[in-house]
DNA sequence: TCAAATATGTTTTGACTCGATACTATTAAA
DNA sequence: TTTAATAGTATCGAGTCAAAACATATTTGA
């Protein structure tokens, strides 16, 4: 059984791979390199740096570190020195980087694949994966990456939606982005 | 929701290639060349050629028949020329290489995570990628690669199980492999 | 029948990935 | 104030990958 499912996971990814590497191709981009930049689009400000990107595509520092590098080169994201913390650099999406993802991530035949499931199947489909990757992450004792709003340390007070381990206040906006800080 | 399913798969893909990784460590076996060799051992007589790796994997015939030409150094599979058609050679996966799939594939965390599963999730999740697998397919006009005995070729007739494209006679094993001219 | 087209597979080349290691700079801890 | 830990970069060598060229074997078709 666990031979089946790893198997279609296995699968689905060579497939994304391969569209992935496709659609890369206008500008150049690796597979990796697109993952970082997707990655970097959808979480927020306190995990936005080389370390959280590492740890969120399970690589060693030096290898994102030149992925980066690519990114910035090809003007799809930027750097900006943390004011607090001078060893922080923080990684932002330029307009650029976030135009090729809104025309490339997800692949479009992925996208029409997922269509022609039904609407529950599609929810029943997530919240399974969200299990088991859930439990994958427990299993292997990475770091989780979570959506803030999800998370134990997000707290709505009546002065606002608030982050109980930096203190910080939140938007709406903030609420819907990945945090590698994320705990339940 | 599309973006919530790539993201899942991809963050599962992850996580699966980085434990692989260290699977694959003690033989020195990268990655794809342990997908190379699963494959191999789930496929069935017609599917066993280095081009049926290719579109498994998705890849192109050259950088295949490297990593084949890895296994083969490894003694983890042999060759074997095809009788009739003198092109074509056969892949077998040695009793090493089973041993080793043994021992390394599905990855132990990942089964552990499956088995925090219910059986009726598991069973669940499995038919619904499976669902999105063959959409995903269709979609990008692949070969299919399905289990034999699922095959719209797949003859049972009082003489035995028969396929219907090669005439050939299967037997109860057989017809439990990956074929790739499988067919709905 | 026999040349052209097609199919299976290998080899080589160059760009890129990746882990490991060594390194710099900044902050935290003792 | 040393010492340790954290964030990040640079370099190296082994390996992946696509593309192209190549070698054989089979099929097609005039």
């Amino acid at each position: 059984m666990n031979d089946e499912l790893f198997n279609l996971i296995e699968r689905l990814a060579n497939l994304l791979r391969q569209e992935t590497r496709l659609e890369g191709l206008s500008l150049g981009l690796q597979p990796i390199q697109q993952e970082a930049l997707y990655y970097l689009s959808t979480c927020n400000r306190y995990s936005d740096t080389t370390l959280a990107v590492t740890e969120f595509l399970g690589l060693t520092k030096g290898t994102v570190s030149q992925s980066l590098k690519v990114l910035e080169n090809k003007s799809l994201i930027i750097r900006q020195k943390d004011e607090k913390d001078k060893r922080i650099t923080h990684l932002k999406v330029t307009n650029s980087g976030q135009a090729f993802l809104a025309k490339t991530c997800p692949p479009q035949k992925f996208s029409s694949a997922v269509k022609n499931l039904s609407t529950h199947e599609q929810d029943e489909t997530k919240d399974l994966l969200y299990k088991l990757l859930n439990n994958y992450q427990e299993v292997t004792g990475r770091t989780a990456f979570g959506v803030c709003k999800n998370c134990k340390f997000n707290q709505n007070t009546p002065e606002g939606i608030r982050c109980g381990l930096t203190f910080e206040t939140l938007s709406l906006d903030d609420v819907k982005l990945i945090c590698k800080e994320y705990s339940t």
